[in-house]
DNA sequence: TGTTGTGAACTGTTTCACAGCA
DNA sequence: TGCTGTGAAACAGTTCACAACA
């Protein structure tokens, strides 16, 4: 570790976990979730040159995102698998659940509240929101959709820590002062607009329509360089993750 | 510009294409989606002060990125916005439609089976493939659900240039293997796994599960941190975006 | 011996600050 | 005068290479 350890403080502390840089988070994600399924393959250990392979990753750069979180690997042998995931999992936040709250009801909506990785994966949705009078009232995976207006009500009371925003754009930052009066800190925009919100509140965005005009810039100038690959190309480029159909 | 302009060279050549750094890309599709709204707005003209307010980001890297495609904004003036939307169209390659593929329609494909965000920006859906019999032959918003055996002649056929994976995880690298195999050297991944792709080959990936576990990470550390904010804490973090619903 | 953990070098990105121009 | 375009500085993230050690 760079810092020297504070007396009495254990690896989880703030300290720590404020000093993680946001590219190595994502990646944590990315981590532990490979680790689940080699739990499930009986795996005991892993080494940073295996788990790097299969999370695409460079062996080093993982080693270094293991570092942040203060796990300890076995020189010469590499990581115990299961306590290198409950560490990940602690490091993540994943020890209690969040409870999540999606507002916007429409396609996209529909099938973020179909997904059923959210529960599984420590993330229950606690609730749903629509404007729509037709929609309010229904139910869909057994949560009853509410009117837009109860969310400050309803997302206090269940305690709502994350919203995701799958409206019309328009909507969008109507929707998300909603969201903040109820106390919700961390949202997640698949709106096609840029929201504006307080300093405290995390912002995050999901963004189809720039994804593919990325890869369309990828095809002109592979075009252009005559289909040969260029520094730029090849592999990976961004690392986010993963809706099941 | 840094390097001397080539005799008979244009602005949008292969050289100044290569050079846009990837984070600069990202961004310039959210300039071109907002400079749409500023035309219907009836702007004539626009700051970069001003774009950069409304995108949420600095308006001295605003008008780097808008450097890299070589720009000519009017000194004391700004940027005016039609000639602007046409250079990051060029810049993009959105001057000719790519057309798209997507395999898979479960909860999440059909969702973006049924958004009309495609076509609008020049991302035409041409084919859709599934493993599934009952999905065979059905149509989505007009489009014919084809059978994954018949990636590689159809995608051929109509000349697909961009791959969007929306199948269950274990499903994901068959089928991915299978549009490299009919050409497609761009892919969109929204399966949960790690992909492997030839060099040649452009792969991004939307992953829904590490996006809502990076949000839970912040909830955590602001929990930690007796829910001040901290020098991470605030605004956005991510930009990509936007699927309406 | 084989693999971790990490300083140090490197590469890419952001921000600053101001010269240059309409 | 006001705003663009851009070197240069500051910062962040990645990769290298190797000492430390089970």
């Amino acid at each position: 570790m760079t810092k020297p350890p504070q007396a009495g403080s254990d690896d989880t502390t703030a300290e720590r976990l404020r000093s993680i840089p946001e590219a190595s988070v994502a990646r944590l994600a990315v981590y532990l979730r490979m680790l689940g399924e080699l739990v499930e393959q009986g795996a005991e250990t892993v080494s940073s040159d295996e788990l790097a392979a299969v999370t695409g990753v460079n062996p080093a750069k993982l080693r270094k995102d293991l570092s942040y979180i203060g796990s300890y690997g076995i020189r010469g042998v590499g990581y115990e698998v299961s306590a290198l995931q409950h560490r990940l999992e602690l490091a993540l936040g994943l020890n209690h659940r969040q409870a999540v709250a999606l507002v916007g009801i429409g396609n996209l909506g529909h099938a973020l509240a179909g997904y059923g990785g959210f529960s599984g994966r420590g993330f229950p949705l606690a609730a749903l929101f629509d404007i729509d009078p037709d929609l309010v009232g229904i139910h869909i995976n057994g949560i009853l959709v509410e009117h837009v207006d109860a969310i400050p009500a309803v997302c206090s009371e269940r305690e709502v820590t994350i919203g995701m925003i799958a409206t019309p754009g328009p909507a969008a930052q109507g929707v998300c002062d909603l969201l903040v009066t109820a106390g919700v800190r961390c949202i997640l925009n698949f709106a096609p607009v840029v929201l504006q919100v307080p300093r405290e509140v995390e912002l995050r965005k999901v963004d189809l329509a720039v994804e593919l005009q990325i890869l369309a810039f990828h095809v002109a100038r592979r075009n252009l360089n005559g289909g040969q690959p260029s520094s730029l190309n090849g592999h990976v480029v961004n690392g986010s993750g993963g809706l099941e159909a």
